[in-house]
DNA sequence: GCTCTGACGATTT
DNA sequence: GAAATCGCCAGAG
């Protein structure tokens, strides 16, 4: 595991259950505000489901995005959290949204 | 060291 | 307002 991933999965753990945060939120708090694809390469190889909750980062413009088990997979995850999903945006996104 | 290849993002059509 | 375009950075081969 490289210094980058593990900074990545350690920031991704601090969202609090029923918060969500995005690809660029995460890159401005390890301090690569321009990084933000190589932070959803780091996601995306470690679904370390049980250890970091990746399926509550979302994309900026409050779009879902992509996920290892399928976007359903994540959706489910989302709502099961009590965030609302319409349409593959999340809703309230403004209010939930955790900046790291 | 160079060339792809992305769980992305902002801009421009 | 959707789709195409360009930029960006870290891994993998």
């Amino acid at each position: 595991m490289t210094d980058f991933q593990q900074q990545v999965l350690t920031v991704v753990a601090r969202i609090p259950r029923g918060r969500v945060t995005t690809y660029a939120a995460i890159a401005r708090a390890i301090g690569r505000p321009r990084a933000v694809r190589a932070v959803g390469t780091a996601v995306g190889n470690n679904p370390d489901a049980p250890k970091v909750p990746c399926h509550r980062v979302v994309r900026s413009d409050g779009s879902v995005g992509d996920y290892a088990f399928g976007q359903k997979q994540k959706i489910y995850l989302l709502r099961s959290e009590g965030i609302e999903i319409v349409d593959g945006q999340v809703v309230h996104f403004s209010r939930i949204f955790f900046d790291l």
